[in-house]
DNA sequence: CCCCTTATAGTCGAATGGATTATAAACGGG
DNA sequence: CCCGTTTATAATCCATTCGACTATAAGGGG
């Protein structure tokens, strides 16, 4: 039985023209006291990944099988972020690249052997994505003079006008609010304004001193900020956190994760309404006493809601400005 | 300057083996007069597709190519919905396809040339999907009864409980709420218990008359139940309705337009509330006589809220049974 | 015992959003 | 020409949500 589309059937002739090579990238978080990282390999420049191969059952088990050869990490979750191909290969032969990438959470104990690996910072890559302390000096130093001076350089009014819109909306100028969703588009504006390095790595014209956050191989920190802005989304409202939190934890703990994920903070008492009235974690009994101040109780994650909140879905309290 | 990561670099030797074709497939999606539709060649079972060659400078103009060769129609707003890979080439040869499927919303009035493509409505595919008439008879007569047999085959006690819960759960038995958005999930589970055609297709022991909706050509129905479920979630925080739309339209169409593609029905004075108050229409001072009634004021789309809406989001009133 | 810390409980009020009712403006039939 | 029908448009009511704030409880250390 040939279940094939027609317009793949009658392609076959030239098909030996159309291969391509796929690649499987993955984004690996996790978060340590409050500090949200990633997992990389190289000098803290790279994200795992490898080619997809015919011993790979699936792209997920491909793409596990590469990172935990490579980190020694084995995933949990996972969830496919996005494909790429836009990418054409830089040596002479006409090779097209399809890049696969992932989002994979994980908890860092969970390493096995030591590897060439190293978690870094999401915000050594994004210094202005973190606004738990108050917004970045370095957007009002750095970036919002250089974004509306590259918006200045417009060749027409519309244009100089829609730039400097979209640095508003993204990078909150102008009293608008911080909408920490918006990681990538922001990251795709410094990108245009050349304020990352990466764009102008290839052009050797601009000098380098312009540039802000570390940066990484090829279009990987543009994968990352994919991931941030996936994750920040969708914390709000499936209840993947509990992917980064230990088997038993403090609500103080699960804010805390929840803020280095989101780079903001949250109303403690607000938090812990939503997270009880969603019976998204039952008490364990036990408490903590290693808070500082009175002891904590210890609760544990509500694995049946996996089913239920499929009809519901999970909500925080990071819905406004 | 090679950016390739490393362990790219390291497989190539072996990169020859690791060939892939890789397809992209197109869920194209019109609403016409309150029907929703989509696009469709062969005898309406098939999705628009063909393979990824060197010509397509991306993989988006690579579909556009496709579409437009095989039905004449131009797409607009185009989406990503998501890579598979799972299925195996059945041919002798081992080889892999890798299957980049794509969301794309245009107006039926944009075809140009005939070509041997149709129309035809997502509930011929998914006709317990359609709510806007009340409950479809088709979920207490034929499904909910087989859902709980194949439940009650379950070997365990455990498997028995888990699947009651998951179709009560998807298909709101026992006084739940519906959720339109999970239209996947029932295809699954209809697949899973062997409701759907596709399931039983290569095992010819099970009686095709123990199946509901249309069926298509290899996977393909469930990539159009993935576009639905996407397409459902996405018209609640992002204004995509408006690419199905006529330039100019009454406030009513549009409510009959989203009504088609959540398949429920929704409350008119809250519907035209949540419009206006987000400022997404714009009155053209032009009234449409051909309504049966009052005349209706016309409406065309600002623009301007796709630089805006990134930061807010759009609301549809929806949320709740 | 005071004071620091953190945990936990409760309140107030604005805004959201679902449901309902009321009024306006066209048409067609008797 | 009135009147019922249909659809458009406006306004109101009310339960719930959710951000901001205050108050109380329970540990440790000086």
């Amino acid at each position: 039985m040939d279940d094939r589309p027609k317009a793949t059937r009658n392609g076959r002739a030239a098909a030996k023209a159309k291969q391509v090579e796929a690649e499987l990238i993955a984004v690996v978080v996790s978060v340590n006291d409050g500090e949200p990282a990633v997992l990389t390999i190289g000098q803290g420049d790279c994200l795992p990944s490898g080619p997809f191969a015919l011993e790979h059952r699936s792209l997920q088990s491909g793409l596990r099988a590469w990172v935990e050869q490579q980190t020694g990490h084995p995933l949990g979750y996972i969830e496919q972020l996005y494909t790429f191909a836009d990418r054409d290969r830089a040596d002479g032969r006409q090779q097209r690249v399809i890049s696969i990438s992932y989002l994979a959470l994980t908890r860092k104990e969970h390493a096995t052997g030591a590897s060439a690996c190293a978690w870094r910072s999401w915000y050594d890559y994004f210094p202005w994505e973190d606004h738990r302390l108050g917004t970045p000096k370095l957007i009002a130093d750095v970036l919002a003079p250089r974004l509306l001076a590259w918006a200045a350089e417009g060749e027409q009014t519309a244009t100089r006008s829609e730039r400097r819109r979209r640095a508003a909306i993204a990078f909150a100028f102008e009293d608008r609010p911080w909408n920490e969703e918006l990681a990538l588009q922001r990251y795709e504006l410094l990108y245009e304004a050349g304020l990352v390095a990466e764009a102008t790595r290839d052009e050797r014209s601009i000098a380098s001193d312009s540039t802000a956050g570390t940066t990484m191989v090829a279009d990987h920190r543009r994968i990352l900020a994919t991931a941030l802005a996936r994750l920040r989304s969708k914390i709000k409202y499936r209840p993947v956190v509990f992917e980064l939190m230990p088997p038993v934890f403090t609500l103080l703990q699960l804010q805390r994760t929840v803020e280095a994920l989101a780079g903001r903070l949250i109303n403690k008492p607000n938090f812990r309404r939503l997270i009880e009235q969603q019976e998204l974690v039952e008490e364990t009994g036990e408490t903590s006493l290693d808070t500082g101040g009175r002891p904590a109780k210890l609760y544990e994650f509500r694995h049946a809601v996996l089913d239920e909140t499929a009809v519901a879905g999970t909500k925080l309290p990071l819905a406004r400005g």
